[in-house]
DNA sequence: CATCCATGATAGCGACGCTAACATTAATAT
DNA sequence: ATATTAATGTTAGCGTCGCTATCATGGATG
């Protein structure tokens, strides 16, 4: 199986010096000294190939970055991974072409992982009640910022020559992410309770302002969104946050 | 030189009904009833012919287009503007992603065409004193996002399923580019809709994020505050906030 | 020792972008 | 009206592409 990794190495370098963004199976296989046949019996045919070679040019650069990337504040990761991402498409434009600009590789692991890394932060600064859309939600719009920012620097240039595009961009849809604008003054009760929490270490006030915040919403609530029984149980629910007990043991998976 | 209009448009056709996004010359010419002589007479080689295809199509879009955009509000022309280069994305997603996702065409007049007239509304509205960055600075900002948008939601439907993605992203990048915010149609965005409750008293924006926060905090609680169908029933419950009905509802109950 | 299966090597198929070569027509000049 | 030139139609084919059929080889397994 080391023939298989040998393949990919080749296709990542020809692809790495390659002009026109695409590269050629013959190609591959005389600069990794394999035949043809067996390249197909490796990968089955080109795409998977690609697919494999943009993987794993991927997991090289995020293996790098994976080190320094585990940090207290969430937006500060989201900043970070932000950067990280335009600096690999920048780095690897041919192979981040490939991934997030032709249909051929769509199916790469790649992909799926950056946003699952990325969910990752956004589900962290969920539970600090400072996310005013679903972690889904804000994924699928700092992905697409981010790779409609990389891929216009890639392809264009000379009509991307703001310097400051990329951080522009991220912090445009940071500031429509969260709440009370990110770097502004907090303007919800879940809001002040995040940052309140920045001084004793703990995330737990926010969540228990949530809770407060939606039972008193439940209250006024009119709407047909629940039953009265429906209600009646979510309130129960809710309520269970605000003992310390809970409390505690929210925390206990931050620290 | 009917040949040449011929030619484009059993390209264009081909090209629309493709599955992966590519075409031959030798289809585009059994399809036009000329032979391939001819077509490299004509174009030169394959790339000046997609070239050309993409720029027929997308002056197609555009002159449909062009009767229903000359208004007064240039920040209404910009949202129209916005909507219409996504609407042609959705309805052809091949050419789109040649013109922005491959450098195949990376020098088609589409694409210099679309940031003219983009350019154009934005210094309407510079001339406005709305804009808070140079309207070069903000076009890059637009097309970038919008085409980041598209992509995704051409590449990746299923990880873009967010109904108002591109809604959202617009109006997060008109926001960060105009001075204020921007206002406009309150009725339309959540953003927009958070600031118009402000005055009324109520506080949907905070119910949203209260139950953003409690559904990340309740993903990451390994305690045995509730049983599993508990937090299954709960997170379902709690997901109901996050549509903008609720949204409208929740502040309507007190307007 | 016989069997089987994974790998090596050769050759080739059909389709691709593109072009040389020539035949034919149309347009122009005399 | 004829000769010259330019544009176009037609055939055939080159080199490369993704991909595969075919067979030889060799080492592991019973």
């Amino acid at each position: 199986m080391d023939a298989k990794l040998t393949i990919i190495e080749a296709a990542a370098r020809l692809l790495a010096q390659s002009a026109d963004g695409d590269i050629s199976t013959r190609a591959v296989c005389e600069a990794s000294g394999i035949q043809q046949p067996a390249l197909y019996r490796i990968f089955g045919d080109k795409a998977a190939l690609l697919e494999a070679t943009v993987d794993h040019v991927w997991n090289k650069y995020l293996s790098m970055k994976r080190a320094a990337e585990a940090s207290s504040d969430p937006l500060a990761d989201l900043r970070r991974g932000w950067d990280g991402h335009t600096a690999f498409a920048l780095a690897n434009p041919n192979a981040y072409r490939l991934l997030f600009g032709s249909n051929a590789v769509a199916r790469a692991e790649s992909g799926t992982e950056a946003v699952r890394l990325l969910q990752g932060v956004l589900e962290r600064l969920a539970a600090q009640g400072r996310l005013r859309v679903t972690p889904e939600v804000a994924a699928q719009h700092v992905m697409a910022a981010n790779s409609g920012v990389a891929l216009a620097m890639i392809l264009r240039p000379e009509q991307s020559d703001d310097p400051r595009l990329s951080e522009r961009m991220r912090e445009s849809v940071i500031h429509s992410i969260l709440v009370g604008g990110g770097a502004g003054e907090p303007s919800t009760t879940a809001a002040l309770a995040a940052k309140a929490e920045g001084a004793s270490g703990s995330n737990s006030e926010a969540v228990v302002a949530a809770a407060i915040t939606l039972r008193a919403a439940l209250a006024r609530l009119d709407a047909p969104i629940f039953t009265g029984a429906e209600q009646t149980l979510l309130d129960e629910w809710l309520a269970r946050f605000n003992t310390d007990d809970t409390v505690s043991t929210v925390e206990g998976a931050h620290s």
